[in-house]
RNA sequence: CGGGGCGUAGCGCAGCCCGGUAGCGCGCCUGCUUUGGGAGCAGGAUGUCGGAGGUUCAAAUCCUCUCGCCCCGACCA
């Protein structure tokens, strides 16, 4: 393609609107341009990278042995109400009527629609397994959209959706996905990991993630270097504490702690180390009050509360709820005294003797708290974030953190919505037994970002080869008859040997189409100019080293296959 | 939804505090010169100052309401 043929207005100066690399780097390049928050259009460039990604997925969807179709992007609300979800979804659901005051939403994912017509269409086990795949489309009302195509409102999503006839079927549908999915994301070029995963508002048994490693993520994973365990923060498990506090109990002592109400503050007062003291989170969960109860240099990770306690809503209660349930002030909350409301406690906490606790008094704390004995702890579980150096779950060693961006989640669902929506099959013996099924989603648009954040320098985006919007950026540097008839000349020739080939035909200065080139990220650039072709060659500048070659036209086309190879 | 911030030319911004009818850089258009890493000179075009209402002789500037957007948090593939 010709430049002049494309809209690519690629810009000088950083948007103030864009953080990120890869926000930054697709506005700049002229990939995508915003409509609204969130919402995006896609440039003739972005939309190139964007079916790359497709192609690639498309491919390995097929060869996993799972069908392309299309459903569509409004669903009725009916088939929602089924499984619960209607209600259960929440805001994010975007929601509207139809002329009829029919109630309707956008897809944000397709269970309901895919076992609707599941059920209406698959009666014999005889035509299981069966996996289904879409590239479409998904509108999901985020809270904040952020990041451009990182985190939109509207997004392309591939996703799938296996049915079998019982649970081993569907590990062995789940094993198959999880594996494209590893190869989807090598031949994107990506540097990722699958980890554990919590399975949120889809649901199911099992999950994994498969996540970019990238300092922008919004992710934190947990791995470890030598052994196989990777976990979402979210989910990572954190063993009970192997030795216990045995410092005899000291009498319990009130002490004066004057607008002391962070742990920072108090233990900087009392001249203790954190992990001394224990905090107490006041939590509505399902609107009932709890305290838990954390070590100060721990996090608490509310997945893992809300897991415990059984509930689906889980917020920090308000100052308001605080004070009337401690009747003290915000920071100074403490299990002592505390009646009326559940108390559980992170493992660590367990192996605490003598420890500082808030008073439910204004400007004050006890030390020397002990549980059973001061207070009663109902539970006690696995309540906290991983750290990094805790010992991996699986024995494999210290925890490493590191932030990472999902680029595509893989779900075990079990008979979750076969159930609700009473998708049943015959299994060999006449019997109805319910499908069991696995889903599988890739954020399309999320997988060119992360690329782009993984493959940049400060002078712009460098691609990997497979999802390249173009293999060559071929730059004639000056409008004399010559280079002007070579280029042509090359295009065909490139075109021909199939690469696919951009063609800066502008009458710019060399500064400002190298510039561009550079910016734009094609893995190759081809420099044709007056002093090289006075030497009969051109020039080839790899984008991602820099390093340059000079060819003979003629063997262009094979240098850079060669070139390409080198690259992969 | 809570907290913070921003809407002025295509992009990046100044002007606002202290009202007097809009400016800078880049980009864009024309001409000449230039032409291997974001050219020089000369000339030119472009703004309902996010929107509505109000105060005032006069509003980008002050007041009220409203819409949009960004950042942090909660939330989420």
């Amino acid at each position: 393609m010709k430049t002049s043929q494309l809209l690519i207005p690629t810009l000088r100066d950083d948007p103030g609107e864009a953080e990120t690399v890869s926000h930054r780097l697709m506005l700049r390049a002229g990939m995508i341009r915003k409509t609204a928050a969130g919402i995006y259009t896609y440039l003739p460039l972005g939309l190139r990278v964007i079916r790359k990604v497709e192609t690639i997925i498309r491919e390995e969807m097929n060869r996993a042995g799972a069908q392309e179709l299309l459903m569509p992007i409004a669903s009725p609300a009916e088939l929602w109400k089924e499984t619960g979800r209607w209600n259960y979804y929440g805001k994010e659901l975007f929601r509207f009527k139809d002329r009829h005051e029919r109630d309707f939403c956008l897809g944000p994912t397709h269970e309901e629609v895919i076992t609707d017509l599941f059920r209406r269409e698959v009666r014999s086990y005889r035509q299981l397994p069966l996996n289904f795949y879409q590239i479409q489309t998904k509108f999901r009302d985020e809270i904040r959209p952020r990041f451009g195509l990182m985190r939109g409102r509207e997004f392309i999503m591939k996703d799938a959706y296996s049915f079998d006839l019982d649970e081993e079927g569907a590990r062995a549908s789940y094993q198959k996905m999880y594996d494209a999915y590893t190869r989807i994301f090598t031949r994107c070029g990506l540097t990722f990991r699958a980890v554990e995963a919590d399975t949120g508002l889809i649901g199911g048994d099992v999950s994994h993630e498969f996540m970019v490693l990238a300092a922008t993520g919004e992710a934190t994973v947990v791995y470890t270097a030598e052994g196989t365990y990777a976990a979402n923060l979210e989910r990572a498990e954190v063993l009970p504490p192997t030795r216990v506090d045995d410092t005899p109990p000291q009498p319990l002592t009130a002490v004066t702690t004057p607008n002391c109400r962070t742990v920072e503050e108090v233990t900087s007062f009392l001249n203790i180390s954190p992990h001394r003291l224990v905090k107490t989170l006041l939590y509505l969960a399902d609107n009932e009050p709890v305290a838990v109860l954390i070590r100060g240099d721990h996090e608490l990770n509310e997945v893992k509360l809300a897991r415990l306690l059984g509930v689906t809503d889980i917020a920090l209660a308000d100052a308001a709820t605080v004070s009337r349930l401690t009747n003290a002030p915000v920071g100074f909350a403490g299990p002592i005294g505390l009646s009326g409301i559940r108390i559980v406690a992170d493992h660590a906490v367990s192996a605490m003797r003598n420890m500082v606790v808030g008073a439910n008094q204004a400007d004050t704390h006890y030390l020397n708290a002990n549980w059973d004995r001061d207070f009663k702890v109902e539970r006690f579980a696995d309540l906290r974030n991983a750290q990094a150096g805790d010992p991996s779950p699986r024995g494999d060693g210290p925890l490493i953190l590191a932030k990472g961006i999902e680029v595509g989640q893989v779900f075990l669902l079990g008979t979750k919505y076969s159930k609700s929506m009473n998708a049943t099959i015959l299994d060999a013996h006449g019997k109805e037994r319910y499908a069991v099924m696995g889903c599988y989603g890739i954020g399309v648009g999320r997988t060119a970002a992360a690329a782009i954040e993984q493959h940049h320098d400060e002078k712009g985006i460098v691609w990997p080869y497979p999802i390249a919007p173009f293999h060559v950026h071929l730059v004639p540097v000056s409008q004399s008859a010559r280079t002007v008839a070579t280029a042509a000349h090359l295009y065909e020739v490139l075109t021909e040997g199939g690469i696919e080939v951009l063609w800066d035909d502008r009458d710019e200065r060399a500064g400002v189409k190298f510039n561009d080139a550079d910016l734009i990220g094609a893995p190759f650039q081809v420099v044709v100019g007056d002093k090289g072709l006075a030497d009969g060659v051109i020039e080839v500048k790899i984008r991602r080293s820099g390093a340059k070659s000079r060819v003979a036209p003629a063997d262009l086309v094979p240098h850079l296959r060669r070139l390409a190879e080198e690259l992969a």
